[in-house]
DNA sequence: CTCCGGTGTTGAACCGTTTCAAACCGATTT
DNA sequence: AAATCGGTTTGAAACGGTTCAACACCGGAG
């Protein structure tokens, strides 16, 4: 009783196994008289097609796996939105992974994908480090797409937004609104994004006189943002702006300078990063860069198809977006 | 070349295939010597398992299925993460699926998870009309787990918060500040935590005398909570407080407010529902019912393996958790 | 020398599809 | 009457693992 088969449904039919493969998958190449036959027999028993089965036959599964960052963070959540329709409608099935920024968790997920034999992958690697891995799946015919990061020598499509300009467009405002002394909030160094932030900001901190320092967190939420600045105001002499790595340890600045009496912006002004919808909802409505990220999603999974579809004689494409600051309360 | 399988290992490490399969599950069935000429053959050829096979043969697959109504909802990626650890310390791999409130987005990924034949399913069903689709799935020995939703006559097992009782803890502080004519705003009514958190406000109204009026909106999410006190600022008379379904709604509702001028507090009181880690941060800091998210997922997660390794003698459980209500500046 | 038990290994059956060459069939054509 | 032709249907061979009964081998006991 478990499970009924599509022998089941033929011997329930009277025809053979071939041709309730064909009612399922070319209903035309089947007479009409018994095509009504067979879905009446697939009706009556209740019976599912075996994925599994068809995948094996089939040698990939339609599954296309996003791996991503922090499922919790609106930004990827965003990109993901964007991604699906397309996918979707290309007969494709989403499959979110969460790397949580560990290493060893996003090592696990491509093992587990590729014993999956994914369509496709979706990937915004936690740092270099991954590398070797992503590799290994590209070698076996995956196609992957790299999100929120360029390809760099790497043989692969990316859609990237350009994070050093996004740091500088960040750096240049707190520059202009008369900040001498800065802090760059976020962390670990390793994830690239973070470092690209930080390298743009940096110019525009050396260009123009600024004092940089930098509070490293073990990661990007609020949680490590609030204490980052607990951290911080410690201190004897404190900075009179935060740029922060991205909006969730924004939050948690803002939070956190809150909670020990600072006034933002007047006492200590803060810029984000990303522009999530919480951040203009913000106590304080934050400053942040802005990133397409819908729109990511959906180059991320267009060119992915087209990989698909191109074969052999596809050429690696890498988008560039660029980034843009919307200013708000929190460095008025 | 494209893919390598048990066959080229067994015949590079002059083995059968029964052999390189027992390495690879009952390692210690098999000779240290040969296991190491297999392992060899393995690292060398680079062949990875054929996840479909196995699923084939062992009739379901190792995917656990979440079927959230928003995954952009803090509240469900907090969820997920109380029920991530457990599902994968049983071998299992989670599968989010995003119905997006939607019954036929939630339907599409029932059809296919059928397919898959996943190992369990916990959802958060949209409405009552998905339950023809659940039983379906119950009904081929998969084994369901209701999330955030009581069972009521359904055989499953399920783990949920008292609603009604946390609408009436909204409604019962409003009218404890004093308010005697209030909105709840949410929907749409057929999601059965809005009807539930909005019968325990009516109950608390009606026996205290506190004016109700309902403010229906399409969806739980920011653009709907400011779109709905939009809508009721347009009108002459006005209640002194609102209680939203969920804080995303609460946070547009603030947002809705703030940018029309409207004091929160002073004039119009917000109290939330869920405590997602955005409501403290708020521009104004949300009050707001506050749900053992975390704990959710992972009772639930329990739950599921507990009557998978049960079987037959299984009885289900329905697990109810109580709400408490944290009161910050919005309803100072 | 035979028999026995235990340890390793093998080979084939099986899981549920898809695919494709071949068979079938009734109607036209030659 | 034979050959040809679409439109349908069939049957069996993959796909890549897991499982298990059967077998080979070896040292020790009788």
């Amino acid at each position: 009783m478990s499970t009924t088969s599509m022998k089941d449904v033929a011997r329930a039919a009277g025809v053979s196994v071939g041709t309730v493969s064909n009612v399922l998958n070319r209903p035309d190449a089947v007479a009409e008289e018994t095509r009504a036959r067979v879905l009446a027999a697939i009706a009556e028993l209740g019976y599912v097609r075996n994925d599994s089965a068809r995948q094996l036959r089939a040698g990939r599964s339609r599954n296309v796996a996003v791996v991503v960052l922090d499922v919790a963070n609106p930004f990827f959540t965003d990109v993901v939105r964007g991604a699906e329709p397309l996918i979707e409608s290309a007969g494709g099935v989403v499959t979110v992974c969460d790397s949580g920024e560990d290493v060893g968790r996003e090592r696990r997920h491509l093992e587990i994908l590729e014993e999956q034999r994914v369509l496709g992958l979706l990937i915004t690697p936690v740092d270099d480090s991954s590398a070797s891995w992503i590799e290994r799946l590209a070698g076996h015919d995956i196609p992957v797409v790299l999100v929120d990061r360029g390809a760099g020598r790497h043989p692969y499509c990316s859609v990237a937004v350009d994070d050093v300009h996004g740091g500088r467009l960040a750096a240049a405002h707190l520059a202009e609104r008369g900040h001498r002394r800065i802090a760059f909030v976020g962390g670990p160094a390793s994830i690239p994004q973070v470092a690209d932030r930080l390298a743009g900001c940096r110019q525009v901190c050396e260009e123009s006189g600024v004092d940089l320092e930098v509070l490293a967190t073990p990661g990007l939420n609020v949680a490590a943002g609030r204490e980052a600045v607990e951290a911080m105001l410690a201190r004897p002499e404190r900075p009179t702006a935060v740029f922060c790595a991205n909006d969730l340890v924004a939050l948690g600045a803002l939070q956190g300078l809150t909670m020990h009496g600072v006034k933002v912006p007047q006492e200590c002004a803060i810029v984000g990063y990303d522009d999530i919808d919480f951040a203009a909802a913000a106590a304080v409505p934050l400053s942040s860069v802005r990133q397409p990220r819908a729109q990511l999603g959906r180059t991320a999974a267009q060119l992915l198809f087209d990989e698909i579809s191109e074969g052999q004689g596809h050429t690696h494409r890498n988008v560039v977006f660029q980034p843009e600051l919307v200013a708000r309360a929190s460095t008025a």
